[in-house]
DNA sequence: TTCCAATAGATGCAATTGCATGTTTTTTCC
DNA sequence: GGAAAAAACATGCAATTGCATCTATTGGAA
């Protein structure tokens, strides 16, 4: 029981919050040291790449990875440039394109996942033998649910 | 099981990374409709004026928020000018100030609460009826604790 | 058809960010 | 006590971000 109503909630937000942003930085700094590409390079190359020989078009993963357009716009422009995507027109719809990911692309989403994943088991892997996988999981997912029923406003 | 050994701890991660994104995205969009200063903004007023009338100084902040030591000092000093905060000098540490939170900050935190707090309790209100709040929570707090552990190198 | 709204994507611009570095003061170690 | 390391904060600068807007194309409704 809480005076404030939302106390509850909010302390649970602002644990999301914490925890997000301090498991998020970690990594990042672990890619840097490595002089590897971002974690936002690397969640476009896993799309791209999960999408297989077919490709993707950019909205569908700007729904996917919840980017900003004009930013995954930018963002995709500088990695077709790097040579980790290529970039196909879309004969049913002149106004789309289509997006690869490259041999080195492949190979660079590789040496990422290296440190990524490495990162990811260090900072997430004790949750597992906790027993709260699950309902973590679950959690998450209602979450996500009601977000996809009321967007952004 | 899985064939990648981190791939249940990569399942939660993606998950905790994107449904704070969402929920972050739509809180921001909320308070920008109104015309109010950001969640960063909200973040420090709060602390501050949780700190009492003795305030708080920046590196304090910078701990308790995780925020990126230059951007902090830049926010900070905005929100002096926009006279949210006061800053007053330390008598004993002549390197340090001491923040704290003017009648103006106080009641603009109050208007960004109102916003804010409805948005959390939308977004993260169905969790506590499903009993899965007590466990969330302690998940994140082992994620918290692991991560003072070993800072960000 | 024809016009109009919606969609896909690019871009101008101002604000924010993060890294590196600088300055001042304090602490530590000899 | 004096030199060197560390802490607290500021700032230069380049890169990223997000909002607004723009162009081109498509899909629908009259």
């Amino acid at each position: 029981m809480s005076k404030n109503p939302a106390e509850d909630e909010t302390r649970l937000w602002v644990c999301l919050n914490k925890t997000h942003r301090a498991i998020h930085r970690a990594i990042e700094a672990a890619l840097r040291e490595q002089n590897l590409p971002s974690l936002k390079w690397y969640d476009v190359l896993w799309s791209v790449e999960s999408a297989g020989p077919d490709g993707v078009r950019p909205f569908e993963l700007e729904n996917e990875l919840l980017f900003e357009q004009s930013n995954l716009s930018r963002t995709l422009r500088k990695m077709v440039e790097t040579g980790y995507l290529s970039e196909g027109s879309f004969a049913r719809d002149r106004r789309g394109k289509i997006l690869r990911i490259t041999e080195q692309g492949r190979c660079v989403r590789n040496r990422i996942w290296a440190v990524y994943g490495r990162e990811i088991q260090h900072h997430i892997g004790q949750i597992k033998s906790d027993g709260l996988y699950d309902d973590l999981l679950e959690s998450f997912s209602v979450w996500q649910d009601r977000l996809q029923d009321a967007p952004n406003r």
